[in-house]
DNA sequence: TGTCGTACTACGCCTGTCGGAGTAAATATA
DNA sequence: TATATTTACTCCGACAGGCGTAGTACGACA
């Protein structure tokens, strides 16, 4: 089966963290997995792309991270939420999908066609 | 209005070039012409964006060149031509492409909906 | 006792894209 | 006739996101 590259998804994975989210905060393990399933398994995201993917968006003030505690055995948890600006660049970026999906497939040739 | 960033874009030049070679060999400037017309300029492809694709397929053996010595003025310009090879690859990068966008379109939130 | 799951951090490489500059002949415009 | 634009590239180096590898540390389970 075909794979998603690393080529391909650059640039999608900013929306596709931002979407995950737009209703709660969350952290780099549970979005990992929803990622995962989600996609029904078809991209799973590596932890070093997400995690310096938080970075460069709280350096950006496109999320905002708190730190958990209390989780038992005084462990601790990052948390990120999603900023007013966090959630227009995600808006642009959904627009800009738009539009990219359009132009992409005047240069897709469907199934079933010969090629 | 919405732009095609490059990290998007990454990973297409080259099945939207592939395209432009699949039923006959063509050149860089009327390649880049191309894309420009058929996307309505919505994308234009950078000049060293196009050549640099056009030299690493070569290399990946996804197109031939070769080269008409007898233009006006002996000027010369390089042809490139598809091979089996990269119809194979444009036809795997199609499918990766369908894959790829029922993958990301889960994370997108459609026009109109409150973000 | 050891492996698996959770929850990260650090370091540095790789590669496609792009900015900038340069070359040079043909054609269009003033 | 002089100048600008179009055609058709080439070279160099920078940048940034993604990723491989490794390491840390705790709890649960068998």
């Amino acid at each position: 089966m075909a794979e998603i590259s690393s080529d391909v998804i650059r640039g999608y994975n900013d929306i596709i963290i931002l979407y995950l989210l737009l209703n709660d905060p969350s952290y780099g393990y549970e979005i990992s997995k929803q990622i995962r399933s989600l996609s029904e398994d078809k991209y799973i995201i590596k932890e070093t792309t997400l995690y310096s993917a938080f970075t460069r968006m709280e350096k950006n003030g496109f999320i905002e991270s708190f730190v958990d505690q209390d989780l038992a055995g005084g462990k601790k948890r990052t948390y990120y939420r999603i900023t007013p600006a966090g959630r227009e660049y995600y808006r642009a970026k959904c627009e800009e999908w738009t539009l990219t999906k359009e132009v992409i497939e005047k240069f897709i040739v469907g199934e079933g066609r010969a090629v």
